[in-house]
DNA sequence: CAATCGTCGATTGTCGACAATCTGGCACGC
DNA sequence: GCGTGCCAGATTGTCGACAATCGACGATTG
């Protein structure tokens, strides 16, 4: 019998940090905007404990920010984060393409087409919320092939913040354009043999998405949703 | 009037945490040791409340693990976990030299020259246990000049483990060894202007250093095995 | 004797109430 | 008018008690 974890083991803890990080994440809980226990604990008929660790999760997840006996608000929207977070990204995703390399693992092409067919599908029909989903599962699948965990709990680090930046793109403009040809790009690269070029074509592709999350960061009114107060950082 | 955090704003949660950390990374706990809350918030004389959260931000640091319903444990050491340590440590400090670099901050090479001195200044007085917390320093002042939160975080998420091995391997041989020339050539890499020549040497250093721990590692007779009695009493 | 099932202790999960702290506004004195 | 101190509301922090679940041990039965 292989080893399999089928329970789906149910803490109420859990279930909150899901659909919390869903609300915000689909965008149903602006940036900046706060977030009271005892409100949340009402509206997802929880106590305050549950409710408490849900949100600490989503704090190391970094889309929460709280200051103690103050107030606990959603993740503000920076510039400066959208370019850390390329350019870390450029750095784990050139390192887990490495990693991938060094095993050697066939069955990861195979699944890397399935998944980028299914985010080219996406793309053409026009449903930009499910190829954000698609577009992070394709390159998910790079850091699951790596078998590295360390570097997915790193990945994961930073997928919120990717994600809530790319939502809050998606709402302000409807579609975020077209990309099927990077994403083209990528694959052939990434079924090529030169690490080499590998290594550029992430370098450009981490480029180009940054630039053009930068463009619309900067093109919005208020950034961080500071309404009232002054910031928190 | 430049940004300061004046008030050290304390929460119990933050101090059992801390507590607890030092008393993980000190070897009081032994990897893989139970941590039953209820004897842990006698222990440290606080309600379950605030030991459940800290208990939370351990695990999300890679220090402890948890099973719903069953039990928390100190998380146990494993050779695997050394390579992806130091494989992805190697990814990282790379990223974040040439992050310094392209900042060209000079004050960063004198307070790193400081950092080395004081690290030789422990291994040559034969102070191991200080000499990993001024390695820790020395290494750390790289991601601090790299301004790249979202790069410390991550190597936050890295040093905890890191420091629990070296911990470890400090307890079970005493001294880690002469490690001055490496340190050494670090510096002078690091001063010098060939990037190239840098990455070179940080693999090498983490090659060496994986080495190391994985050799010493080996060595155990039970790795992650439960001592008899995780004591805390 | 082996396998199965129920019971029991241990541990974590959850809850509601109370205390500590912060923010903002207002009255007061200068 | 301006600064100061204080008060009230709101929010988070903390606590103790109760419920849910798990793992192991032992009784039971074939």
């Amino acid at each position: 019998m292989p080893g399999l974890d089928p329970v789906p083991k149910s803490t109420l803890r859990a279930h909150v940090a899901e659909r919390l990080r869903a609300a915000i994440l689909a965008g149903d809980i602006a940036p900046g905007a706060p977030l009271v226990e005892t409100a949340l604990s009402e509206r997802f008929d929880v106590s305050r404990g549950p409710l408490r660790e849900a949100l600490r999760q989503l704090i190391e997840e970094g889309l929460v920010v709280t200051v103690p006996y103050t107030g606990t608000h959603v993740a503000p929207l920076s510039v400066d984060d959208v370019h850390e977070i390329y350019s870390l990204r450029t750095a784990l995703e050139t390192f887990a393409f490495e990693q991938v390399w060094a095993r050697r693992d066939d069955r990861f092409r195979a699944e890397l087409n399935r998944r980028n067919a299914a985010l080219i599908a996406t793309i053409d029909a026009g449903d930009d919320r499910a190829s954000i989903l698609s577009e992070l599962e394709l390159h998910g699948l790079v850091y699951e092939a790596s078998g590295h965990r360390l570097l997915q709990r790193a990945w994961h680090g930073l997928r919120g913040r990717l994600q809530l930046y790319w939502a809050a793109h998606h709402r302000a403009h409807g579609r975020r354009g077209p990309r099927r040809d990077s994403h083209d790009s990528y694959i052939i690269a990434a079924l090529g043999n030169d690490l080499a070029v590998l290594r550029l074509e992430v370098a450009d592709h981490m480029r180009r998405g940054a630039e053009q999350t930068e463009k619309f960061l900067r093109a919005m009114p208020n950034l961080s949703g500071e309404s009232k107060r002054g910031d928190m950082t």
